[in-house]
DNA sequence: GTCTATATGTTGATAGAC
DNA sequence: GTCTATCAACATATAGAC
């Protein structure tokens, strides 16, 4: 529950080393700008130190995003797999329902960012703009970083709705992760993200996400098989 | 039903002008590696000629971003806005059904999308990439293609569920977008547009998103006001 | 219209002083 | 550890020949 993650050294929060702080910066540009739109010089200056400090702490800017990355993602990701564990504890052996695993899918993420924004950093969040950027130096860390928890909730689901065809399940597993990089991207004007002050009380936003995304999941296609066409 | 859009002059289809190859490559480009990571020089030797003829063409490589943009969106509002006016036309003043409204929204950006990829190009659909790139010159591009037909379809799903708030309904109109942009984007790996032959047969896959949206956006948020917090 | 050549600035990364 | 200075490569855009 404090506020430096469990891989920082002790530092003091208030201000932080130079490591710390290019950490710091490189999260908001990065999330703000995408990975070719920022360069290690805005990072250096929005950090408050010279463009070599960044290349003596991260090497290259590529690992300073791997850093950066991992320093939010972990947590979130350790935090997930806790809650689907707990749900499967709990239910023990019955099928979870699809709105609990989807909470507990989405709410951890809306967590950890509401505790690390105590800046002010309305930015997006930045694994939400690497999930959807395009540079080549992150498709790799991306698919690292995110297959691991789709490919653990995935078999949830499949026990939750055994009706569904798996594939099918597997691309509604998909789309909800759409919807959240959606939203965090900053897409979506009317979720209190969007604005000046987003991020903080995301308890709304929250509940339409993990609404939406329960009904796609369980949506029987029952209006599919008797039409076969477009609808007039 | 042409290849060539209302826009372009009368062209071989084989082949091209330099102005039209310019533009081939940009959607190519643009679309796989976003506005910040490709450069005038690639898109010219993609298009077999040199950097000079794109300035003379475009002039700057925003106003080529803006050339390709509408080159392709343009056709595709213009679909959406006869499918729900046929829609309306149809109903006579009765509200639409929702998965009607989902349908004209989604399916002509993937019938036109097919209709223009008789070409090797299983790249990502560029609206779908500008849609979440975070580069600053495409900020108000991607206002002006986008904000029109929102605007005019909200209406439509607000009558066809007058017991949703219409600002949830808003949300769930812009998440909607959100999935589109999620597929189009080449994210969803079971969607068969990620792949090499990727964009063809979108049946499946179209099925599945008007599945999915159609869901969300009807989802009565009947189980929340029961249960105040997280589920446990 | 398209080319070669160039102007002008920025990029990521490094060398060496301190 | 952090700085200034610098390298080689790349960026967008333009000038002028043809």
């Amino acid at each position: 529950m404090a506020q430096t993650p469990a891989l920082a050294q002790a530092t003091a929060p208030g201000a932080g080393d130079t490591r710390e702080r290019l950490l710091d910066a490189a999260e908001r540009l990065f999330g703000e700008n995408g990975f070719d739109g920022t360069s290690m010089r805005a990072l250096a200056r929005a950090a408050g130190t010279g463009l070599s400090a960044a290349n003596y702490h991260f090497g290259s800017k590529e690992a300073l995003l791997t850093a950066v990355m991992l320093r939010r993602i972990n947590p979130v990701n350790e935090l997930r797999m806790q809650r689907l564990e707990a749900l499967e504890a709990q239910a023990g052996g019955a099928p979870l329902r699809v709105e609990a695993i989807v909470d507990a899918y989405l709410r951890p993420v809306f967590e950890i960012r509401a505790a690390f924004i105590q800046r002010d950093s309305p930015s997006p969040w930045l694994a939400a703009r690497i999930y959807s950027d395009p540079s080549q130096a992150v498709t790799k860390l991306k698919r690292e970083l995110f297959v691991g928890v789709q490919a653990r909730f995935l078999p949830a689901l499949q026990r939750a709705l055994p009706q569904r065809d798996p594939r099918d399940l597997e691309v509604a597993q998909q789309l909800t992760t759409g919807l959240l990089v959606h939203v965090l991207s900053g897409n979506v004007s009317g979720s209190g993200l969007a604005g000046p002050d987003g991020g903080h009380d995301y308890g709304r936003i929250l509940c339409q996400l993990v609404d939406f995304a329960t009904a796609g999941l369980t949506s029987a296609p029952a209006t599919r098989p008797a039409s076969g066409g477009r609808p007039a």
